[in-house]
DNA sequence: TCTGTTCTGGTCGCAATGACTTTAACAAAC
DNA sequence: GTTTGTTAAAGTCATTGCGACCAGAACAGA
């Protein structure tokens, strides 16, 4: 960047630059098992129009790129995510019809009671990620990549928390882990990676009113931060790995009624 | 990107849109021991006047991200690295003094051989990655998370091949691993997992000249090419994995003189 | 012929994991 | 009040992968 042979101002060439973000959502398909899903707007102008494509907009000028992301996530969709990480600069000569872009791409993880919030109408509307139409510029190729990194990184990361509350039972979080990687797990070797991580703690509380045995309740341990991973917010592969805590005492079984789980 | 509640063109916005590289190579040290090493350029101009940064410069209107790296590259270095991948879009506003500026960053390797080529003079010069001096804008940190990506990518990828030419003894390519993971590595341990992830072939040559046991010569299996992983250049888990191949017969033993090593 | 070196193939024990079994604890049906 | 169905939770067992380590193989040079 500001290399050595550039001009001393590298203004006016005539590339846009704009940001696009690839939101993931959970939510239950006809079947009732969860699967991935994302909001998709509806263009209202050339070229495109008509097509969905991926919510995003122009960055300004004093704003940061992940400033820029945000901002747009905001406007039109109304939504915060609780996760939020660059995912790719996309700039091929083509991949506008018209003018020169560059699109700097962000994939964002919300929570199901967030994602209800999204202002559905005739301009945005979720979708299937699997499932999903022929849409604007280059953008099908986008949501294929930010679906693989989601699936990738779900495999080493602590990213299925972003799509939980604050507290959850051990089959809550395996059924993130079966949406994203569209495979059922074992529940006894779930439990058994999840405790042995280290990475989750029980809360204390049970979860009563199923007709089976009621379901701890667990948190994230740590206060590792979900919002990135780039260059600002990175973790060594020990800092990853906390160690594993002393089991507790017999839970005091308490039974909040407002925490009852939908099953 | 082009997005619904944007304007209807992008340009104009006072942004700068530039491209740098951070380029590895692997040479010796003053002890002989292989590091990774990265050229810098003088820059000749304010901001940070003589101070040292990534190479690179502006991206034209007429090429892509990509290809704007690839000509930097040459015009600053000479250089054509066998392995580039895009690295990280950085976009801080406060990230140059005057002008706003965004930079696509990319980082590559490159062979010993074709590292030499570099034209060093006044304005190009090698530095230890791991003892840089203070560089011009966010570069110190560009180059820091290079190298965590680098090294990260080195455990799970084989990037390896990129550092060396068509065919390499066991011991090159773990001295490969070495410089950059900066740790020791069991050879025996390392011949079992290279054999059994299948991703080198014994070519049936090896090398003469050393007083000790000759080694065997090796390939790279399949026709992987290494230019990129990034959205249009992916593999699945199961590709990267290939079935092992049988063992071949006793080698023939040919000695070919130009394959001396230099041990 | 001896010696020093690295290459190459092997063993041993530990840790992680997948497949599976068993017991626990509830709600609802009987 | 007992039974039944369901999921939670805990444990077993065999396999795999890996780190640490050992021993023979094959050269060059003394």
């Amino acid at each position: 960047m500001i290399a050595n042979s550039a001009p001393a101002t590298g203004s006016s060439t005539g590339i846009g630059l704009a940001v696009s973000t690839v939101i993931f959502a959970l939510r239950r398909d006809e079947l009732g098992a969860p699967t991935v899903w994302l909001p998709l707007v509806r263009r209202t102008r050339e070229p495109y129009l008509d097509r969905w494509a991926l919510p995003g907009g122009m960055v300004r000028a004093d704003e940061s790129l992940e400033g820029a992301a945000r901002r747009n996530l905001g406007e039109t969709t109304r939504l915060e995510p609780t996760y939020l990480e660059q995912l790719y600069a996309f700039g091929d000569v083509d991949r506008s019809p018209d003018q020169r872009m560059v699109s700097i791409v962000y994939w964002a993880l919300v929570r199901p009671d967030e994602a209800e919030r999204v202002s559905l109408g005739q301009n945005v509307r979720w979708f299937a990620a699997d499932e999903l139409p022929d849409l604007a510029f280059d953008h099908n190729l986008i949501v294929d990549y930010a679906l693989w990194r989601l699936r990738t990184k779900m495999e080493y990361s602590r990213i299925a928390h972003a799509f939980l509350g604050p507290r959850f039972t051990l089959a809550e979080l395996r059924e993130v882990y079966e949406a994203v990687l569209r495979k059922p797990l074992d529940p006894a070797n779930f439990r058994r990676q999840m405790e042995t991580s280290g990475v989750i703690e029980p809360t204390g509380e049970v979860v009563t009113g199923g007709r089976h045995r009621p379901p701890r309740l667990y948190r994230y341990t740590g206060d590792v931060d979900l919002v990135d991973a780039g260059p600002l917010n990175r973790r060594t592969a020990a800092e990853t790995h906390i160690t594993p805590e002393p089991r507790t005492e017999p839970e005091p079984r308490t039974t909040p009624e407002h925490l009852r789980t939908s099953a």
